[in-house]
DNA sequence: CGTCTATTTGAATGTACTCAAAAGCGGTGG
DNA sequence: CCACCGCTTTTGAGTACATTCAAATAGACG
């Protein structure tokens, strides 16, 4: 069950088979099925999930009432609202299931204990984050630095696989523009 | 001259005073004169920098010529490109001083050493983290739930000391808009 | 097969950009 | 102390990229 979690750990650290197996059992799984949400707006959000198999889309809703993509979060990477679950206040955010997903749960309230049992963890928790940074730096600047066309071929060029996965409304809001431009590209580049 | 940097740390975690010396003494401070450069494009990032006085600005160069801003960095806050930092890749980013700064370097080299000798640093940089992200997350929200006019706005009331310390084409940058906009945008408020 | 959702297409619109020029501001040296 | 020079900000006109809105078409699922 946890073995895509204690294999993606094994990249980092080396955790003792002990230390492995008390991990696990401050963890749990959950499933969320198509189109259900693991995480709704307004909510404190309770825990930190990786993803064994499926695919979530974070996203909030804007002032004009349109849902803004934010991340898509596929298998072997984690997902939280780190703001909401540390300091406890309101997610603006909703994490809601492109396809039947099941995540591990690491809830928030049992972080620390785990942290003081198993410090070494400590350690491969500071790398994934460094590596969300890096991601988040690398997505401003992806934004920023190209028109909304650029984007759509980096992307996919970059993410070839990933483009079949999720319907292309989605992927316009992810990519920063409304889907009948992103219709409108593809009609283009068809026609050359 | 560590102690901005060792109060900040004590906000999250308690060192004794020999760890607290242990550490400084694995640190080093830098001076960078007004428009001079910390980190330059093609560089592999060396080291995290924490700014113990001044103001430091992120930014890259975009294919149409133009200089992107990413970040500010101000006093008490962490900079580095991670990235580049920790996969020794050359950075896409350059991070010049806009006012004389002072910052503490943490090496990358010592890094690993310091997190053996003191592991509760791993926690502290572990939240560090957590914050960047969480900020990142934001700006991300920031950017594309707003229109430019917004953001300005938004901008100026949330970080009313800040914004006479910078240039107004280096914000319109850090906003996602150019200046000619920015001041059309003044102009606007004040006729009203 | 029918319904609901997603995608495509087109026309009109708008927000922010580009380019160019003028005005303002600040520092430096005579 | 003032004049000059360079850099920043302002202003305006024309433009472009992407959006909005509406309608038609295509696809997916029961």
């Amino acid at each position: 069950m946890y073995s895509p979690l204690l294999a993606h750990i094994a990249r980092y650290i080396a955790l003792t088979p002990e230390e492995a197996t008390l991990f696990t059992s401050y963890l749990k799984t959950q499933s969320i099925a198509r189109k259900d949400f693991l995480l709704r707006e307004g909510q404190v959000c309770p825990a930190s999930y990786f993803v064994l198999q499926g695919c979530l889309r974070t996203y909030f809703v804007s002032e004009k009432g349109t849902e803004q993509i934010i991340q898509f979060s596929i298998e072997n990477w984690w997902v939280t609202d780190y703001a909401s679950m540390s300091q406890h206040t309101p997610t603006p955010y909703t994490v809601q299931a492109i396809e039947p997903t099941e995540v591990v749960v690491f809830d928030h309230e049992v972080q620390e204990e785990v942290f003081r049992c198993v410090p070494k963890l400590e350690r491969y928790f500071r790398l994934i984050l460094q590596r969300a940074v890096a991601a988040a730096q690398f997505r401003n600047k992806f934004l920023f630095g190209m028109s909304g066309e650029e984007r759509y071929h980096h992307f996919i060029t970059a993410q070839p696989g990933f483009v079949q996965r999720v319907p292309q409304y989605m992927l316009a809001s992810y990519l920063g523009f409304t889907p009948e431009f992103l219709s409108k590209v593809r009609a283009k580049v068809n026609h050359s």
